[in-house]
DNA sequence: TTATTGTTGACAATAAAATAACAGGCGTGC
DNA sequence: GCACGCCTGTTATTTTATTGTCAACAATAA
């Protein structure tokens, strides 16, 4: 039963990317593409582009290459992303309601339902259409509506409560953007967004490359403030 | 000259997390603890915990294990959260709105000191403190201000020009959320926030979890409205 | 003191991922 | 419609990452 062998985590983080590409392609009226000319456009090897799309089927043929439309919508079947998705925002601060503004998420079939949070002076709001609702609402709300996605963007103090009732109510997917790491039942599935890991990320390889002891460019360094900082709680997100 | 040795990606990703859990241990009064303890609580293996840190130096002792306010401070740091670091936010909208707003960052040494957008109804503006400017002035400011890392949250056929003009006026990192890959000089640094990569992960993950061909939870299917979708413009990010 | 336990840091073994190599099918041009 | 060369799908190789093991040494107990 079990046959499909396994899609490596780092095949499927590609995916997208390859999506991107390809609907760039189809905008610039390409009609087909090697994994040749692929490879030099997105900076990465012919192979890798070859294997990847080889774990999901043969999509390509000898002697031609792929064809742009065709593994564009392959791959947006894989995706799932020929289908749409019913997402609620728990937390409506300020990235739960950037998410709401963003349009772009409602042309792709990604469809923010509904908003909740605790804040009495955004309950009863509407964010470009998007109810505010009491979070005292949301288990009534989950249990009645199909919910696919819960985008937490909440204080870490609250999400992990939060992810644990909306996994036991149902929802199958959690996005996750507060800065702890979730504990969930095995069956719901989480992605995370560390914004603040990002950034720290970018700052270490800044700190290597301008102002680490043997950079040959540490002669830049005269820009930076060194002021030491003190520790500070660290209260939402 | 160059004798130390590279340290791998892999391994940079994880310190903010290690760097996220040692905070949390701090604030419970916990003075050490071992590779073991730490790696039940994180959920990774203590030899990984071990040689990731070894990277670094030798911040252990046999028989006591890490003292946790030595090892975060540590960590702090390799990452060099022990310095300012002057941030412009380039595209006004939601996301960067959202940023502005959010105060932790401030917290940590991270500060936005100005907002470039072209969009008039911005420009004057002010935003938690921080003024939004038009965007033709964002190369004057560079050149007379030490700006650490730019973030782009701007549609995407913007985002490659003003990458590369931020380049060329002397910012070293690059913070970028729009749906692009730039095209930098290799002596400046990116780190690209794809959310709507990170969201069609996940559902890929949904997908093949809840109703693929072969899963065994496909009895969940009712949920789920399968109104193929018409792609559509992508317009921003 | 001396024995015992705990735990690191170093290194070896294994696993995963990326890259390279290549056999053979398929357009393309003549 | 035939031969040539392009380009895939697949297997092999190399590189990178993770995990397991153990000697050395500190902490603790006897």
């Amino acid at each position: 039963m079990d046959n499909e062998k396994k899609i490596s985590p780092a095949v499927i983080s590609r995916l997208p990317r390859y999506y991107r590409y390809l609907g760039d392609l189809l905008e610039s009226d390409i009609t087909r593409i090697s994994s040749k000319e692929l490879s030099v456009k997105m900076n990465i090897t012919a192979s890798q582009i070859r294997q990847d799309l080889n774990n999901f089927g043969g999509f390509g043929q000898q002697g031609y290459g792929y064809n742009v439309e065709y593994l564009h919508n392959e791959i947006k079947k894989i995706l799932g992303l020929d289908r749409l998705y019913n997402m609620i925002v728990v937390g409506g601060g300020n990235i739960g309601q950037a998410l709401v503004n963003y349009t772009n998420f409602e042309k792709r079939g990604f469809v923010i339902k509904a908003v909740f949070d605790i804040n009495p002076r955004l309950i009863g709001m509407t964010i470009r259409g998007v109810e505010v609702y009491d979070i005292d609402q949301m288990e009534d709300y989950v249990k009645n509506n199909p919910v696919d996605v819960a985008i937490l963007t909440l204080p870490r103090t609250q999400a992990v409560k939060v992810a644990h009732d909306l996994a036991k109510w149902g929802v199958k997917g959690m996005w996750n953007f507060s800065h702890v790491d979730l504990q969930v039942p095995e069956d719901v599935l989480v992605e995370n967004v560390h914004l603040t890991d990002s950034l720290m990320t970018l700052l270490y390889k800044i700190n290597e490359m301008y102002y680490s002891e043997d950079s040959d460019m540490h002669l830049l360094k005269e820009g930076l403030p060194v002021k030491p900082l003190q520790e500070m709680e660290d209260e939402t997100e």
